[in-house]
DNA sequence: TCAATACATTGAAGATCATCAATGCAGTGG
DNA sequence: CCACTGCATTGATGATCTTCAATGTATTGA
């Protein structure tokens, strides 16, 4: 248990005169924020985690036979992932061979990371 | 530039015969995807970020003063953080003193750390 | 050329989220 | 007791997200 130091104020003191230190600029709270969403689905984790572990192999067939969802709900979570560049694939006659893209993935993780330190 | 190695496949082989590898357990990735939801919102975030430079010295009309949104949404996030344990506050006269709980930031970091580093 | 297959896209419906004006409520000074 | 202040809550509105049936499109084997 810390305890938590306060100073007095009076009341009629505007208290906002003093501006407050801080350090995430708006835009990056919006980046961030933009990196968080993009991870942040149970179906969007568990594709990327599925294409992590068998690369190359993927098809959204199989993801369909993995996953609690429909095909093209499969497919829109795809899409977004695709949008965000950490998958891509390559059509290969009937089929889509999804993959991740693992450098972006890192520089992802990276920018969260080093935005949750600086709220530390 | 990875080359990806596909096996052919057949048409009408059911692609999907071979179980899948994947680590991430449905629950898992549920809980994973609401830490990330907890922290995806700019407005959150840039609480968090004054909270951590500002112990115990802010309330709410200060943030309202630094942020782009009316007070009203502001205690709206600020309830959100509250449910999600990443801060508190401590009611002193009509002010609030919001304060942030960096050891519950520290778990939810560390555990969106593990489940990115599960997903390289 | 035709039927079947794998996948994408569309469109609609429902769920969830973000925002704020209005209001409620507790604490304070007069 | 009253007016005021700081903050929470309510309720309404619009935006965004999630899901899937239906449909479209390209490719394949026959």
């Amino acid at each position: 248990m810390e305890t938590v130091q306060i100073e007095e104020r009076k009341r009629g003191t505007r208290c906002c005169e003093s501006v407050m230190e801080f350090r995430l600029e708006p835009k990056t709270a919006k980046q961030l924020s933009q990196d968080l969403h993009a991870l942040a689905h149970p179906v969007r984790l568990q594709i990327l985690d599925i294409l992590s572990r068998n690369e190359g192999k993927v098809c959204v067939c199989d993801l369909e036979e993995a996953l609690p969802v429909k095909q093209p709900t499969i497919s829109h979570h795809l899409r977004l992932l695709r949008e965000a560049g950490l998958i891509d694939c390559e059509r290969q006659g009937l089929w889509a061979y999804y993959f991740i893209n693992r450098d972006v993935l890192r520089e992802l993780g990276s920018r969260i990371a080093q935005g949750l330190k600086a709220l530390t």
